[in-house]
DNA sequence: CAACCTCCTTACCAATCGGTAAGGGAGTGC
DNA sequence: GCACTCCCTTACCGATTGGTAAGGAGGTTG
């Protein structure tokens, strides 16, 4: 498969997927977006389900990658998961989409709970939450404060992320604007208040 | 319409539409599930809109009438507050169920956000947004600041209640359910904190 | 008894669903 | 020049989609 038809595939995917689920697109619809016939979609993935999970995977890998990343921005473990939860919360359209599909992918996949066990955001959880407890205070955190922390954070973060236009339409464009740049300001602050919770529990 | 009738069919409805969306669910799985045909469905909602807009139009009026009930609860505006997320984290079948719906409107009004300003929760925000401004330290939030902590506080609860299965199959049924014991016991302190936040950012 | 509801049926519709079969054009290796 | 692979085409498939048309059983009203 050529790489960059590929590349090209996997955007319009993504994107399509994200917006309406996987119900909601169809092979037709993704064909028609490439700009050629939907046996051409099905000659590089033989079923929808397979195109599906070859976005998952990229996206999948991307977040890893993106964890990574993160993980070598700085020596201070605090800093380190305030860069990573501030990637996460940039309302790039390309980070928006993303995240749309990650609240999709969490509430499509309890209809198929029983290949939940090689989850493919099961590596993203569990690496966040070592990322936690390499923070000083959270050293001794448990596995189940720590993923009540990290979903609260992400709940927290990725819900207003979510609903740029509905957030939009309802409240004014400008009132929207002005919720953004407050709530990127004050992530920092929000980091750091989950954190000295989950440490406080900890301690009591 | 028997009331009879028409309660089965909002309920059969409601719980499909929560597990698989909109385009997941086909009238002919409706009826299958009500034990009648397709048309006997369409008999008492003329399209699929219209029942999936009845469903949520019950929804948002159950919610409402939560919040009323939240509203006389107690003298004490933080009381309230609490025992109305308290309320809404409530991990029964039923309230997983309409979180997920909640969710999946989140995602999918996005699509159609052009008729967002009747959008069926924007009372829901706005009555929450009164909620918490009736906290004494809270007075003076604007309705930026409000929203955001009310979108953080709604992520933070929403995002765990939501994934049940998955994490179940992902982490074990032993500790989901003590995350969820924690998760609950704890949940004030949630709303202390995220109140805290919000009143220190007001003050400075 | 007839007219008229409500609630559901069978029969049918065009359009779309995911997917198969077969083949053509262009480039590559031998 | 001939076979082969890659990328895409047209043609077609049965099943399912949301929805229409017509009618029938049962109860209510005149």
């Amino acid at each position: 498969m050529q790489a960059d038809t590929k590349h090209r595939l996997l955007n319009t995917c993504e994107a399509l997927f994200a917006e309406r689920g996987f119900y909601g697109v169809s092979i037709a619809a993704i064909a028609r977006e490439m700009g050629f016939t939907k046996q051409a979609v099905l000659h590089h993935y033989p079923t929808k389900e397979k195109l599906y999970g070859a976005v998952l995977q990229r996206i999948s890998d991307d977040f890893l990658e993106h964890q990574l990343e993160a993980e070598q921005a700085s020596r201070d473990p605090l800093e380190r998961l305030k860069t990573f939860y501030l990637g996460l919360a940039k309302p790039s359209p390309e980070n928006i989409q993303r995240t749309r599909w990650l609240m999709r992918e969490l509430l499509d996949n309890n209809a198929r709970a029983e290949h939940a066990e090689n989850w493919y955001l099961r590596a993203f959880l569990q690496r966040l939450i070592i990322m936690m407890r390499s923070v000083e205070t959270l050293q001794n955190l448990s596995d189940e404060e720590a993923l009540i922390n990290v979903y609260q954070m992400l709940g927290a973060i990725n819900y207003f992320l979510v609903s740029p236009s509905t957030l939009k339409a309802t409240f004014g464009e400008t009132m929207y604007e002005e919720v953004n740049q407050l709530l990127t300001q004050n992530l920092d602050r929000l980091i750091e208040a989950s954190i000295n919770l989950s440490s406080s529990r900890t301690a009591g």
